[in-house]
DNA sequence: GCAAGGATATCG
DNA sequence: GATATCCTTGCA
């Protein structure tokens, strides 16, 4: 599991920075929605909205690792596919890697821009969060923080700030952004 | 290393 | 209305 913390309109690094336009709007909106995304033209990222109506922040989820339906979640890596060997590198991957980057969660859970402002507290939403199971959890002691990813033009302090959550001994996390917390030292909470 | 890819925010 | 930029990924 891997998280990314963005916390309001003040944070450079966040979409709210521009205020409330029609693509943040969900960020504004109320908590336990999704804000979904489209970033680099080809992929989708998904948002947990976090704090109350008119406060812009919400948690990037960067990795997750798939628990149950492997099969299905590698059907859909599979579906949106490009070419043969790279079905090939789908079918060769441990089930700990097939959602372990923010467009890949996307991909492997099928999340689109459809399921943008989805409730993801209410049962019947087609994306829920649900809570974890006895044992799948993991001791606040184990999870480790580092800056976030990918917010080079945000300038300081939103740079260096580590609002990236995640498990150091879990393979599921983005695997650019596992290299460098090596040399720009993670620290534990 | 770098291209692919399209929406978005910002500038004119 | 044009364009620089982007919370990435997979392949050369």
């Amino acid at each position: 599991m891997e998280l990314e913390a963005y916390i309001g309109e003040d944070d450079h690094a966040s979409h709210a920075r521009a205020g409330r336009t029609a693509r943040t709007a969900p960020m504004f909106g109320p908590p336990g929605h999704a804000y979904v995304y489209l970033v680099y033209g080809m992929y989708d990222c998904l948002n947990v909205v976090t704090e109350p109506d008119g406060r812009a922040a919400a948690l990037l989820v960067r990795a997750v690792e798939p628990l149950e339906g492997i099969d299905e979640i590698r059907n859909a890596r599979r579906a949106r596919a490009r070419s043969d060997a790279e079905r090939g590198r789908i079918d060769a991957l441990p089930a700990a890697r097939l959602a372990s980057g923010p467009g890949l969660v996307c991909l492997a859970f099928s999340v689109t821009r459809a399921d943008n402002e989805a409730d993801l507290c209410d049962p019947g939403s087609s994306l829920r969060l649900e809570r974890s199971r006895a044992g799948d959890s993991i001791e606040g002691s184990r999870i480790a923080v580092s800056p976030r990813v990918g917010v080079a033009y945000a300038g300081e302090p939103w740079i260096s700030n580590p609002w990236r959550f995640f498990d150091p001994d879990s393979p599921a996390v983005s695997g650019r952004s596992a290299a460098t917390v090596g040399a720009a030292p993670a620290t534990r909470l």
